[in-house]
DNA sequence: ACGGAGTCAAGAGCGCCGCTCTCGCTTGCG
DNA sequence: CGCAAGCGAGAGCGGCGCTCTTGACTCCGT
């Protein structure tokens, strides 16, 4: 079983996840492509454990991208940037994953439970961060003011340790909110570099990307230094 | 060919751009499979065709409503709010045509000649906007400074019609760089919420998308007034 | 008026795919 | 020792993209 996650893992990372074909990782292990029904479900079954896989190792690359930066000492906004650096580098070395979990969904499409926990573990970190500017006051919100209310579920205050809504400051879920801008810039910039959008615009990307998330991340109110 | 693209355009619409096949839409069309073949090279050549006319649909809704925002003299910021709205009011409607540009590439993946041009519509809407955001004043980036040289290409100013990359201001090169963001936060908050990764997350998705937008857009010098 | 050239669609066929079913072999346990 | 359970192989089904051959039809110059 584990020598056919490998072999399927392998096989995503040369062929992608579109052109993951079971009778080929069934040729790779030398076994009869009935074999591995044995194993696995159906293909998408295995796609699913290909895509829990990819949402803990950028959750993983996240959690510890964030834990050097706070070991340096960094300001938030800074610890901000060193995740999404992280989250790039993770995303130009593994593109088939990325691709597995930020990309199109598989035709049917639709994230068994499973996946949600995983998924979480990356904004947490996002999350994280924010309230630590929170706390010592570096966050400052340059974005607009708006009505909070009702925006997002219950699920998500809890799930930060904020328990119930009602207990929430607007301020404290205005920042959560905000917190979405940051993914969604972080995604969004990755997916313009990775599928070509930035063809022939950009040159620099390392310094395109940089200055995508710190513009973003301003908004949020996060100060990125990109001069120092 | 002209009824070879419709029906193909109604099954992406139904199918998804993963499962378009050529048999099922000579099927539709009451002709063999191998007759497909006199009007069009490949699927992949196909898939192209659709590729080239989601882009230029989804050009024409921001050209709209950034034309209609104008008309009803709206301030920059709030012209980019309708222009972000347009697209999300499309994506929603089409979100085969959206996956079929902002996700996953197919397979081979890469970008014909054909598509660049269409590609480049919507992006020239954003820096129109921001130009003149610049023009009246209204744009005050809260980003950070960065060094604009270098990062990107000389034809991106020819297009914007700056002239040669010298002949730019380095704040206004700054701005260049900036609008990425709001594409990146664009697509990235349309990726999310189509692709599920608000799922449990958001309640309100229209109201999340227009603080994520307006949060980046902060970050770039758009200031949207979402409470008005 | 006729014959040749060009256009077009159909059909068979190749190798691939996901998935199912049956049939033997192996293994381990009572 | 005998038997049931587990496992893999193989054949097979329908569908896919794509190619090639065959045949019908149209058009045009002689």
């Amino acid at each position: 079983m584990s020598e056919l996650l490998a072999s399927a893992r392998e096989r995503l990372g040369t062929d992608g996840a579109a052109n993951l074909s079971l009778r080929a990782v069934a040729r790779d292990l030398g076994v009869s492509s009935s074999a591995v029904y044995r194993y696995v479900e159906s293909r998408e079954a295995l796609l699913t454990l290909l895509i829990v896989e990819a949402y803990d190792a950028v959750g993983l690359v996240a959690e510890e991208a964030a834990a050097g930066a706070r070991a340096a000492a960094s300001p938030p906004a800074q610890t901000w940037l060193a995740v999404a650096r992280g989250v790039r580098t993770w995303a130009l070395a593994n593109p088939h994953s990325f691709e597995l979990i930020y990309g199109t969904p598989v035709p049917g499409y639709q994230a068994p439970q499973d996946t949600v926990a995983a998924a979480l573990r990356t904004w947490a970190v996002i999350v994280s961060i924010m309230l630590e500017g929170f706390d010592d006051g570096s966050l400052t919100p340059a974005g607009p003011d708006f009505d909070p209310d009702g925006l997002v579920t219950a699920e998500v205050f809890a799930f930060a340790g904020m328990g119930a809504p009602g207990d929430v400051p607007t301020e404290t879920a205005r920042g959560v909110v905000r917190s979405f801008t940051l993914f969604a810039s972080l995604i969004g910039g990755l997916t313009a570099e990775l599928y070509g959008h930035l063809h022939r615009v950009a040159d620099d990307f390392p310094g395109v990307f940089d200055a995508m998330i710190a513009t973003a991340a301003a908004g949020v109110g996060l100060h990125i230094d990109l001069l120092g």
